[in-house]
DNA sequence: GGATTGTCGACTAAATCGCTCGACATTGTA
DNA sequence: TACAATGTCGAGCGATTTAGTCGACAATCC
């Protein structure tokens, strides 16, 4: 049952998406993401943190404070935003690029397909950046009334 | 962190690649294939069970009792293997073929991407049988001594 | 009837997921 | 300068999954 992409790797695009949507506006609330997207407020807290750490977004404190964009939208792809949030996306330990894995997972029988595997989905995710994704996710709402009010 | 298989897909696919390599031998016993293929012998029960039900596996009690395989390697696809052991492999929910699943997962914003290679991942791995991974197994412990003793 | 093998289900320890909560830091405004 | 609105950080928690173990039972060969 495993191989599945948790929630995070979703709602951090879904966040990401809504500063996409504001790009150059100034400052988005964390509260208003996380209400306009559904996200749990506490929970996104953590998913921004991480997106911060690795310069996907910008902060800034205080009243009027909220999160935007590091870098513009069409410079961030889908792969590096996954693998900020769900760490390396390897569906097996040996396949890890890094070298700081402890190896807890010695599974590596059929490494020879999963690297196939691995590599083509990496270069698919890494083909699309975040101004698709918006894209794709005006499309998916634009028929009809927005799901959410602004 | 998630997104890997577990080790009970790798430890099945050893156990069925030492049934192929005694197949029409009659019925291995447990205790072998867990030793010869280094498998914690009381896991491997289950993963033996798992297998079982779903056909891959015949076996027969008593004393000179075992395991063997229910069908031809040659017929016998990875992409079937794994998703007996691990359940369905596909990275989000919402891309189940099933209708049992209870949806807990509601992650569903990149389905368009995910869909893709969900579908080249199948495809791949049904492209593998049991067979080619025995002579992979075997080129792999071929050149030098085998790791374990008969 | 006993030894040898497979079968089944209950149990467990550790890790991970999906959060919540509270204390604290920063900064605009009155 | 106070305060309110915001972001930051880390501890903790309930549920689920992983990776097993263990023990009672069933079948079968001798």
């Amino acid at each position: 049952m495993t191989v599945r992409l948790s929630t995070k790797g979703d709602y951090g695009v879904r966040a990401l998406i809504e500063l996409a949507l504001h790009e150059g506006e100034g400052p988005v609330h964390r509260a208003g993401i996380a209400a306009r997207r559904q996200i749990p407020e506490s929970y996104l807290d953590h998913l921004l943190a991480q997106l911060r750490r690795d310069g996907f977004v910008r902060s800034t404190r205080g009243p009027a404070g909220g999160h935007e964009l590091a870098r513009p939208a069409s410079e961030i792809r889908l792969l590096d935003v996954l693998e900020s949030l769900e760490g390396s996306l390897a569906p097996l330990g040996c396949l890890e690029g890094g070298e700081t894995h402890s190896e807890q997972h010695v599974v590596c029988g059929q490494q020879w397909v999963w690297r196939e595997i691995y590599d083509a989905m990496r270069a698919r995710l890494a083909s699309v950046t975040l101004t698709e994704l918006l894209e794709r996710d005006r499309a998916r709402r634009g028929g009809g009334a927005p799901s959410y009010s602004i």
